[in-house]
RNA sequence: CGCGGGGUAGAGCAGCUCGGUAGCUCGUCGGGCUCAUAACCCGGAGGUCGUAGGUUCAAAUCCUGCCCCCGCAACCA
């Protein structure tokens, strides 16, 4: 009986290790991976999305690999922003988060997201314990109460740091802040500082990219951590402290515990799964967060006495273009959208073989299209339809046995083996693109191998029948290989090739993707539809066009609307300025005195003025366009009451108005008018 | 200003740790093939490796200066 159980898989190995197999079945190795939780403030974008499919892959991968995996992901569902979007949209923050949180389910269900658990910091196993983290944290002198001091703007009840506010205005509503103080709680950075370095240097493997150690070392450890505020007054969306209820937990002793409290963790004694599975093996997040990751989050649990975990993986950013993703700039993609337009793996795909390990990586509907044409399409798709096409032809549909090797036999399996070395030795540091490079490659030899073997001139002669089943043996093998080191990206895909070749789940067992095994030998073929459609890019963009149109129809109306809405609160239409704030500006007439170009720069001059009652130094982009010479002596219309701003160095006290862009001409005014004459 | 990353063919990137052949994908030009999704295969053109120096028999790679781009600077994955 136990026999059949272990028996089937690895039935070579059955009899020689079946105590060995049996303990490894028993002791499998635990994988504990966690994404950041999306901030549950609105829909996630595809940069967002980029992140869980990234986590997925490699989950699916160790999955693959045997490992015990445990995928972690969620949301994070407190905070200011939550309660204000709540209350613009006139419903609970509770009622809120439902509805994000749904949506970003039912978007993580679209791509096929394979996490086995998803925390809400809503959720009462994580409230529960956070509120108990911070009462240990508080007990054992890491938290400890203190003032708040910030800047602070009334209207919107809520601080902003001196970067945030540099102005000396709110970044919201634009209104003065001013200084201000709170009472709050605060984490004791500074006491685990030299504990944390010493971590740093003994685990060299804790944060990746390397770069982004430096950077968390250089940055914040050695110029000596501020201890950090952990609670508000200022709002109630939060978790309460629980000994002092006029507090909320603020941020991240919310957020980055769920990576504890998901699993069982409890400060009173933890659940086993928690001994089982922490500490986790890796972190994915984004780059931008890995100084909570790598600095906070560590200190947090050097408090709590809890293991540090494992590994800490910055991702980089997805671009638009070349532009950062945000959704006030009106460039966001969404995922859903790409899906209807490009079909799911199109989209995975194209997220895990496009993105660097280290550098930004960028989207594109040009590239999106390129990518899929071309991989999976053209070098995938074709070769299974090419492959399965010719096993119908000269098989009757079922897949042969090799029989006489052709002289382009060793270089292929020697590719094959070669694909899945690089390709595993990528993943073991998560190189997710170059690793899926591997694959790609190798399907690129199996289609020069057809060319090579020519199959259609050998079916011509029947003596060659054996080279001719050797050759469709091979191809088949090699899709098989390079379908099995896909199927963590592709899996939908993956499964579609399988069924043409028959594939069963142990001939994609990972362990023999780098090997010939004629696995699928004796399967009948049935080849289906095309695996990946060839996007035509004309037809597409006319397509997208004709949807453009339809959107900013849509978006006029709604433009309208908000103008109607303006203007009832005497607000202007967008684009234009009342009079009073042309009224602010001030030009004047000035004469030019002397005029010099500015050292080590080749756009600029700086020019002496006379505006009547002062002489005022100038500094202006115009020195392609005009000599120092040429102007001095010029009647120019000067912005009179710009703040002064240093260029290359020099203060420049106003702006000389000119026409253009490519071809800069200054607004001369008659040499009549006299210096300091009032224009506006 | 500080810290980090980067500047390599028209575009996007690898190579740099550990000096010696400048490689990949797309595009482009020419050829081949007909099993296949106008696909696949082969070949060509195209690069002063940001710049100026230094070390060396030898530098994209190591060192120094300078220029330019991007990110971070304590709530955007």
């Amino acid at each position: 009986m136990e026999e059949q159980g272990f028996g089937h898989k690895k039935a070579g190995m059955l009899f020689v290790s079946r105590e060995k197999r049996m303990v490894y079945t028993v002791m499998k190795e635990k994988f504990y991976i966690t994404t950041a939780i999306a901030y549950a403030s609105q829909k996630p974008h595809i940069g967002n999305v980029y992140e869980i499919v990234l986590t997925d892959f490699i989950a699916r991968y160790k999955r693959m690999q045997g490992f015990d995996v445990h995928f972690l992901t969620g949301t994070d569902e407190h905070g200011q922003k939550i309660q204000e979007k709540a209350k613009a949209a006139g419903i609970s923050p509770q009622e809120y988060v439902d509805k994000i949180t749904g949506e970003i389910k039912e978007i993580w269900k679209k791509f096929e997201i394979s996490n086995d658990d998803f925390i809400r910091t809503t959720d009462e196993r994580h409230r529960k314990t956070v509120q108990k983290i911070f009462k240990k944290l508080y007990e054992k002198g890491d938290i400890y109460k203190s003032t708040y001091e910030g800047l602070y703007c009334t209207p919107c009840e809520s601080f902003w740091t001196s970067t945030q506010a540099s102005d000396g205005c709110c970044p919201d509503c634009g209104g003065k802040v001013s200084p201000a103080k709170e009472e709050a709680y605060f984490l004791k950075l500074s006491k685990y500082q030299d504990a944390l370095l010493k971590y740093f240097e003994e685990h060299d493997e804790f944060i990746t990219p390397s770069s982004r150690k430096n950077e968390m070392i250089n940055n914040f450890l050695k110029p000596g951590l501020q201890d950090l505020c952990v609670s508000r007054t200022s709002f109630d969306w939060g978790i309460p402290v629980e000994f002092d209820p006029r507090h909320v937990t603020y941020v991240w002793v919310d957020a980055l515990s769920n990576y504890i409290t998901a699993i069982g963790y409890d400060p009173d004694g933890s659940s086993e799964q928690f001994e089982k599975l922490w500490p986790a093996d890796l972190h994915v997040i984004g780059k931008d967060i890995v100084r909570f990751h790598t600095i906070y989050w560590p200190i947090i649990l050097m408090g709590l006495g809890v293991e540090l975990p494992k590994k800490v993986l910055g991702h980089p950013w997805l671009l638009i273009g070349e532009d950062k993703m945000s959704k006030s700039k009106g460039n966001a993609l969404y995922g859903d959208d790409l899906i209807d337009l490009f079909g799911l793996d199109a989209i995975r795909y194209y997220l895990l073989s496009e993105m660097p390990f280290a550098n930004d990586g960028s989207i594109t509907y040009e590239n999106i299209i390129a990518r899929t044409n071309t991989d999976l399409a053209n070098i995938l798709g074709n070769l299974v339809s090419r492959t399965a096409a010719m096993i119908e032809k000269y098989f009757d549909g079922v897949i042969p046995s090799p029989e006489t090797e052709t002289e382009f036999d060793a270089g292929l399996k020697a590719a094959g083996a070669e694909a899945f070395k690089v390709y595993t030795s990528k993943l073991e540091e998560y190189k997710v693109s170059e690793a899926l490079a591997a694959p790609l490659a190798f399907l690129k030899s199996c289609n020069k191998y057809i060319d090579e073997t020519a199959p259609w001139v050998l079916a011509k002669d029947e003596a060659n029948t054996g080279k001719l089943k050797s050759v469709l043996a091979n191809l088949v093998e090699g899709i098989r290989m390079a379908a099995t080191m896909l199927k963590p990206a592709i899996p939908g895909s993956v499964e579609k090739i399988a069924a043409v070749y028959g594939f069963g789940e142990e001939a994609l067992d990972i362990e023999k993707a780098g090997s010939f095994e004629y696995l699928a030998s004796g399967n009948k073929v049935s080849k289906g539809e095309p695996l990946f459609a060839r996007i035509d890019e004309k037809e597409f963009f006319k397509k997208m066009d004709s949807r453009k149109s339809e959107k900013e129809a849509q978006k006029t109306a709604k433009k309208e609307e908000k103008a109607a809405e303006k203007s009832a609160k005497k607000e202007l239409p967008e684009g234009k300025i009342s009079i009073d704030d042309f009224a602010k500006v001030s030009l004047v007439a000035c004469k030019v005195l002397e005029c010099e170009a500015v050292p080590k720069s080749d756009k600029l001059l700086k020019l002496i003025v006379d505006i009547g009652t002062e002489k005022r130094q100038v500094v202006s982009g115009i020195a392609k366009f005009y000599s120092p010479e040429q102007l001095v002596g010029k009647t120019v219309v000067l912005v009179e009451n710009l703040a002064p701003v240093k260029l290359r160095g020099v203060e420049s006290c106003g702006m000389i108005l000119a026409s253009g862009e490519e071809d800069v001409k200054v607004i001369e005014l008659d040499p009549s008018v006299p210096a300091g004459t009032k224009i506006r």
